[in-house]
DNA sequence: GAGTGGTCTAGACCACTGT
DNA sequence: CAGTGGTCTAGACCACTCC
């Protein structure tokens, strides 16, 4: 009563676990071969390798054969940044521009990065007005953020963060993506103003990615997303940046450490 | 040139999102009818079918049809909850057994909720003794816990929680199950030895489930896991539990609010 | 051009669900 | 039992990659 294709795929994991004969990024036989190799069809052998693919094991490349995946350099994220870059935000412009908050989570330095920025004007939906508390249709600020290891093509985050413009607009380097990278990141452009953060609320979900987002992430097979939304609330209670950012899965690793007080 | 499954799964997708033609919980067509409508042959109605099944739109039942999804409540968990649990671990018992940590984080009462408890004793693995800082080896305390809503059949989470057993054995009855559950949960039960918690760290990844876990938490399609690992430091600033947490991606999310030091 | 995976066909038979 | 999805076959032809 064994399934013939996961019968193949337990097979094939064990070659792939075991790291003997198939390593990181060897390409497996032809799906002809394993069929001849199996007795199975093409077509059994091509739904045991859907269940390896939908593991993250291996990968498949079109017109060059399957894969055993390479591991991924694993993005590390911490919530101790938002303290970390609070601290520099007061800090000069040269030390502020040494280094930023990702290299201080990941421990690279500003060259390994490779960074962009977009920025445009739109409204607020019905979801953003009212994390924001402000009426549906309140002119945003939404700057795009993709940010990728220089040795790698993919970009390992994509973030879309958003700001009321009417808050934002007394100072105008800040609606002009020409400034970006800012030194010192969001907190630092926010203490142009005046603005200083009381504490940030971030919320983390997985789904499946869409379609672009599998593009975009460099993601294959039945690997999900991480999304998370950061809410930046200053000493006044008020909203003052949503950021969302989507995070590929596969390779994330974000780490929060609460303080207790004390008894 | 555009594939036909795509279009297929288009099609569906639309109709299942209008929620005119589809509702939630409504069978779809049976696949043969599908194939002669959409004039494709069933292997391509069914590779239509798998798309909308990784993006956890449907729902595949053997024998009975494809069925469009049914919302599920939403899983959510805050950071909060562990500053709200030490201030409970010194309060009375009566106190302490009115209301739990997910209750607090859900909203809801201690009979909406069934909660599951095991015991055992293993040996700290390489990983776990590495958290610890014990020797490999060394005697834990294993707990299993699976807890799930009264209306709901599958859990919403299983959590692995880890005790270095000769730090807890001088409370007996901290290796017995049937102390389970225990009033104001794992810090109640730390408080006990003396043990006061001065801070938590919470790691958070998403992965494609294994087997045994799409059959535990009742997953479908290409749903991932979320993982959270949670280690508990004393005072004293070693690590006295370790929990591993696994919970659905699709209806689970997780909160972490970080408070700043004025400037 | 040779070799690879991607899409699709038109069936057969099995396993599960409900009546 | 009838109806459903699950597994599998033995091909055909297309699209992509690399030489």
């Amino acid at each position: 009563m064994a399934k013939a294709y996961e019968k193949i795929a337990d097979d094939l994991r064990q070659l792939i676990r075991q790291g003997e004969e198939l390593k990181p990024g060897d390409r497996l036989p032809a799906e002809t071969v394993l069929a001849d190799r199996y007795r199975y069809s093409v077509p059994t052998i091509r739904q045991a390798l859907g269940v390896l693919q939908a593991e993250g094991l291996i990968e498949k490349r079109h017109g060059r054969g399957n894969f055993v995946r390479m591991p991924r350099r694993l993005v590390q994220r911490t919530n101790e940044r938002h303290q970390w870059e609070k601290d520099r935000a007061k800090a000069t412009e040269a030390e502020r521009r040494s280094t930023g908050a990702t290299e201080h989570d990941t421990g690279l330095g500003v060259d390994d990065l490779i960074f962009s920025a977009e920025y445009q004007e739109t409204h607020a939906d019905e979801g953003l007005a009212g994390v924001f508390g402000v009426p549906t249709g309140t002119p945003l600020v939404e700057r795009v953020y993709r940010t990728r290891y220089r040795v790698e093509d993919a970009p390992f985050n994509v973030a879309r963060s958003y700001l009321v413009r009417d808050v934002v607009a007394p100072n105008p380097d800040l609606l002009d993506a020409a400034c970006e990278p800012w030194p010192g990141g969001t907190q630092a452009q926010l203490h142009t103003l005046g603005i200083e953060l009381d504490r940030i609320v971030e919320t983390v979900s997985a789904r499946p990615p869409t379609v672009e987002e599998t593009e975009e992430l460099g993601l294959t097979g039945g690997v999900a997303v991480m999304t998370l939304r950061k809410v930046s609330i200053d000493v006044d209670g008020r909203v003052v940046e949503v950021s969302d950012v989507v995070l590929p899965g596969d390779r994330t690793e974000l780490t929060f450490t609460t303080r207790l007080a004390r008894w």
